[in-house]
RNA sequence: GUGGGUGUCGUCAAGUGGUCAAGACCCAGGGUUGUGGCUCUUGUAUACGUGAGUUCGAAUCUCACCAUCCACC
């Protein structure tokens, strides 16, 4: 069993695989399902750590790949690790930089040893390994880190898939070897496989097997349908051990987290509600509203009435709409906070939902206000 | 009052005799999924100051008028 981290599995719900779990870190105490804010560069962007907070935010997840390149980790450990050097002390997930090699697509090339790519700063050559994205997140000192991988484009081949599952599971096991902080810093495996059935299980059963802290799907929520998402999520969770957290990376929406929890998943992440913000459009109970319609211009009530957040309790949709047309960073400031505690509510709900049996009935009612009008 | 300049969508601005008069902004929609932080995409407009004239044909040339800017008195 890790150190570096504890997973209790408190409740099942009693009709669908949604669970309850809580997960234990160096920095706190997680409550699951959980949703994680991105704060990319060692910042949620346009908020305060302490705003974040307020959301009800339980971890964040930050970037290897931005940080290895800007500031550089090394100027992160002399901080005194990521907590200390952006002020948030609770827990931290990192990513490792897989991602960023499947989206920066062009300008990199993948070998065994590992990836060589562009910076998309200046130009500059580097190489991310197994090794090297470990080091740079033990400098970092996060409480989650997530192994390298390669995170295969949707429309590759299928021997395409099934090789570069094969090698994302043989990085993995560098990444075991080289991870210094085992005690401090629980490391996960991924599961690729992209939409293969066969492929998923022969990576689930050999990452499995190495008995790590916790799991993530990846390779999902890359441009696919709908249909095929849950089609995955349809078995690659009970592919995953049942005492260990699972983890869908880069999932956001609502109906994509109802999903997910339902079949059984425990953490997702997305840049989707902060990314959203910094263009407009807020999540409410009764659907997306974008702030740029003109029907807001003389409508002085909140984003969203049922929301408790910090924005819907002081500003109206005119005035937020006001700053967005004007340029003004005060808007993204205030439609992330909204967006992010949207999300953290529902998590909660979708929690007490478990604890009660309902979820089931959570989704429903929830969809029948979310999609009233479309 | 005198001399000179300028008048093209809401705004800025191409176009100097010949297809449906560029483009940008604004405005109005839509997108965004392990973040390359003011983005991508689509769309709307009774725009050639007014009136005569030259010409097969004028936003483009001529004249008058109007408006506006600058200088001088």
């Amino acid at each position: 069993m890790s150190k570096a981290l504890k997973f209790e599995l408190l409740h099942k719900d009693y009709k669908s695989k949604a669970r309850r779990g809580r997960i234990t870190t160096p920095h706190g105490v997680i409550e699951s399902p959980v949703f994680m804010p991105v704060g990319t560069q060692a910042t949620v962007k346009a908020m305060k750590p302490e705003s974040v907070g307020d959301t009800g935010a339980q971890i964040i997840l930050s970037n290897t790949y931005h940080l290895m390149l800007r500031p550089g980790s090394d100027i992160v450990r002399e901080a005194g690790g990521l907590h200390e050097f952006m002020n948030w002390h609770k827990p931290i997930l990192t990513d490792s930089g897989g991602f960023q090699v499947f989206s920066l697509g062009h300008m990199r090339k993948i070998t065994e040893e590992g990836a060589i790519f562009s910076s998309h700063i200046d130009g500059s050559k580097h190489m991310l390994s197994p090794e090297k994205s470990i080091e740079v997140q033990n400098d970092l000192g996060s409480d989650i880190m997530m192994a390298f991988d390669e995170c295969a484009p949707p429309n590759a081949s299928r021997d395409y898939i099934a090789k570069s599952q094969e090698r994302t599971t043989r990085w993995l096991k560098r990444c075991i070897e080289a991870n210094r902080n085992p005690d401090t810093q629980a490391l996960f495996g991924i599961m690729q496989g992209g939409f293969y059935r066969d492929l998923r299980e022969e990576s689930a059963e050999a990452i499995v097997e190495l008995d790590l802290p916790g799991y993530a799907i990846g390779g999902i929520s890359v441009g696919e349908t709908k249909e095929e998402y849950i089609g995955v999520l349809e078995y690659a969770p009970d592919l995953l051990p049942s005492d260990k957290p699972r983890y869908v990376m880069g999932i956001g929406t609502p109906d994509y987290i109802f999903e997910a929890v339902e079949h059984g998943v425990d953490m997702f992440d997305c840049v989707e509600p902060t990314r959203i913000a910094r263009h407009g459009v807020a999540t409410t109970s009764q659907g997306r509203i974008s702030i740029k319609n003109a029907k807001y211009e003389r409508d002085f009530s909140p984003l969203d009435p049922e929301c408790d957040c910090y924005t819907c309790r002081n500003y109206s949709r005119a005035y937020i709409r006001h700053l967005y047309k004007a340029g003004e960073t005060m808007s993204h400031m205030l439609l992330s906070e909204h967006n992010l505690r949207f999300l953290s509510k529902l998590s909660e709900d979708i929690r007490k939902s478990i604890e009660e049996d309902r979820f089931m009935e959570l989704k429903r009612e929830f969809y029948s206000k979310y999609y009233a009008d479309k």
